[in-house]
DNA sequence: ACCCCGGTTGTCAGTGACTGACAACGGCGG
DNA sequence: CCGCCGTTGTCAGTCACTGACAACCGGGGT
């Protein structure tokens, strides 16, 4: 169903497409449609749940140091997004595009920084840490993903993430030193 | 409206208000409520708006010097909202518990930066720079704010606003020198 | 006093997102 | 072959939201 709602969101519009469309095309019935997906919007998101947890998983497995952590987490989310940037980049490009759906993504992008910090306050990390760090981690996260989904020269994710962390670790280090 | 809305949602909840009800109480009809208010949710929200002036105005009413421009704007939004404690915290409680509004919530603030980022690049001030600061104004008014409504014994937003800023003063300024 | 006019409101009918209740179906272990 | 459970279809209903049109209302010109 993802597949068909994400074809027909960019080929009609998100407004103009209604439950009942999608559900025909992936041969399902409306009400089988609200069965998997608590609102039409989210058939574009819950794929974010499964991103989540290999985040927070990535996050956990390793040294425990934050500086460490929390590039090694991006990267796990970069190398699982990686082969998928066509209906990624189609997809963004939808959520850009509709207010409705980019409130979605805010409130998702909150829900992963939450959980980012949780995990760093588990480790000990003072609550404030915890939460600047996540969410830097989180920015330079996005600003990766927007210059990846919005290249024409298809670089890969990880190597913009890359050089996103570098950027702030260089920045950061300047600023301390 | 917006007071009969405040008014049934913390009563009855935002879900089980339906919009024709709020429109009752306020004595009109549903199809009024919807001229005034594109959604349901809007009619907690539209009074943003104004702030939204007054945040970018403030900013550009003085020296356009950026660490001193952005506290003079969050004491503006602080002053205006300083005499409605009671009802900001109200509206802050239910839009912390009902998912829906803090998505709207979030897009709001999206919008709200990005209204100062484009002001401080209007000056000269480049992108990057522009973005970075306005994100870091808007993350000590949200902090202020938060222990504003939280606070049992009402401290002025104004003092927590300015003890917030030096806070992170503070800390730019050891972190920079 | 009369009219006319633009803006606000009410009325009505309709669409589409979403939900609860129940029936029908389809493998699968006994 | 039967009963069982999880998935799906069906149906009826609620509620958010919209477009079209009629009714109303205060003011300005004659």
């Amino acid at each position: 169903m993802q597949q068909a709602a994400l074809e027909l969101f960019t080929r009609d519009g998100y407004a103009a497409t209604t439950a009942a469309a999608i559900a025909a095309r992936a041969d399902v019935t409306e009400r089988t449609f609200f069965r998997y997906f608590p609102d039409k919007r989210e058939v574009l998101f819950d794929d974010g749940q499964r991103l989540e947890h290999l985040l927070t998983d990535a996050l956990d497995a390793g040294p425990h140091v934050v500086a460490e952590a929390l590039p090694r987490a991006l990267r796990a989310v970069a190398a699982d997004m990686e082969p998928r940037r066509k209906s990624l980049a189609q997809r963004a490009a939808l959520i850009g595009s509709v207010p409705e759906l980019a409130e979605r993504e805010l409130g998702k992008l909150q829900v992963w920084t939450r959980s980012l910090t949780r995990t760093l306050t588990g480790w000990g990390v003072d609550e404030l840490s915890a939460a600047a760090s996540a969410e830097v981690a989180m920015a330079v996260f996005r600003a990766a993903f927007t210059r990846w989904v919005a290249d024409g020269e298809s670089r890969k994710l990880g190597d913009l993430l890359g050089e996103a962390v570098t950027a702030v670790g260089l920045q950061w280090g300047i600023a301390e030193g």
